[in-house]
DNA sequence: GACATGAATGGAACGATGTTCCAATAGAAT
DNA sequence: ATTCTATTGGAACATCGTTCCATTCATGTC
């Protein structure tokens, strides 16, 4: 736990949020976290760089933060709870959890760690957000109280899905190459697979070499809604 | 790269497998990985723990295999072979696939790490197994070419979700808890969240805390394939 | 049997990381 | 002005993955 977590909260009448311009704060290291992470990966999130970010030392962010883990919950939850925030809430239920799961996709998209994170450590506030999201969608669309619990499931653990394959090619565009060439890479090596062992791979190979994730996400989405349906 | 894979693999007329029965050899390193992971959790395997389990030192690991990452992802493959391996192909194609999806899930249940080590790196031997298994007998249920894609897709993606929640229940069971109490202590979490922001979580509560995940993985497996059935 | 050669070994050493510790400082209260 | 506490910055520690290298082992050659 950090010190200050330990650290009594209350203060006398006069408090101030700031005791000045240039204070370290749990938000400002979030906010830092951030950065660091979208410009340079998961691991250019080290707690030296950091303190060098905001100029300071090691302790000090241990002042106001646990650990790192702590730091990259609530950065991931930071991140989610936006996503979810922009969502518009008047469309038909079925919509509406597209919209949600969109609203996913595209936070991975640009902060791919995200992805890795909410894999990492599910249980928490981001994975509730996500969760009540979907779920109330799905009460909204008729589905039966039996169904709701494993069908919110099968949405959020393939939602969870997609999100740690998107991290997964992150870390391989970090290396250098950039989507299509990446998937051009692995689709070659599909298509170098013994025919006799793996004759569905080889197949969907060129497919795989120009097919549009977010579209793929959806179509995902989009069958186990079918599926939903067919049990209501 | 291990210094052992640059150097000529070919040998001279008397080829000898074993030098002697305590060599050391990639086979026995990665049994040896495995063992760690399997009793300690992902981050009891590290190269000094290796090298005392074998009696030898860290020099002699990075002989015969390139780093850790490339050791994670060769016990990966090794347990998903495995497991992928004792599948009967006889039945028909819908329960091949249930049998699929359950061999993966019992892996992972009894080797959680697998569960985080092929979400960290798709686009592996291990992933490649579990598409082939999966798209093969979706062609056999008489999918149509167009869809096959995106219906393996999203049953693999699931799997890879449910994957990431196993590993990351496995982690907090290393933590002290065992999996009844574990979830009785997040259920508690669930009920006392805001009922205006969180009433579906709030409802599923209950429903959380005596679930039977691979019961409820099964479910999810039906559900896309009912969804999957609607476009056939 | 002695020698030469390259494969294989084991452990010391390096650089990076997360975390802790603590002397020094800044701000509020008296 | 003084005291007290919250907060800071950076040195120090333990641990990790990895590299380096002197040494040992097994084998083919004479």
């Amino acid at each position: 736990m950090s010190r200050r977590g330990m650290a009594t909260r209350t203060r006398t009448k006069t408090h101030r949020t700031e005791r000045r311009t240039d204070a370290l704060s749990r938000e400002r290291i979030i906010a830092a976290a951030i950065e660091l992470l979208d410009s340079g990966g998961e691991n250019a999130l080290t707690v030296r760089a950091l303190a060098a970010h905001l100029a300071t030392g090691s302790g000090a962010i241990y002042w106001h933060v646990a650990d790192k883990g702590e730091l990259l919950a609530a950065a991931t939850d930071a991140v989610i709870a936006r996503a979810m925030g922009g969502i518009v809430s008047g469309a038909k239920p079925r919509e509406a959890i597209r919209a949600v799961a969109r609203g996913v996709f595209d936070a991975i998209d640009v902060h791919p760690w995200v992805g890795a994170q909410l894999f990492r450590e599910p249980w928490r506030p981001a994975m509730l957000e996500i969760i009540e999201s979907v779920g109330g969608r799905l009460q909204a669309l008729g589905v039966p109280q039996a169904a709701q619990f494993d069908s919110a499931s099968a949405l959020v653990h393939y939602i969870l899905g997609v999100a740690g394959q998107n991290a997964a090619n992150a870390r391989s565009h970090v290396a250098g190459m950039d989507r299509s060439t990446f998937l051009a890479s692995v689709a070659a090596q599909w298509e170098e697979l013994d025919p006799a062992k793996y004759p569905f791979v080889r197949q969907m190979a060129p497919q795989l070499r120009d097919h549009d994730d977010r579209a793929q996400f959806l179509a995902g989405v989009d069958l186990i809604l079918a599926g939903i349906k067919t049990v209501r």
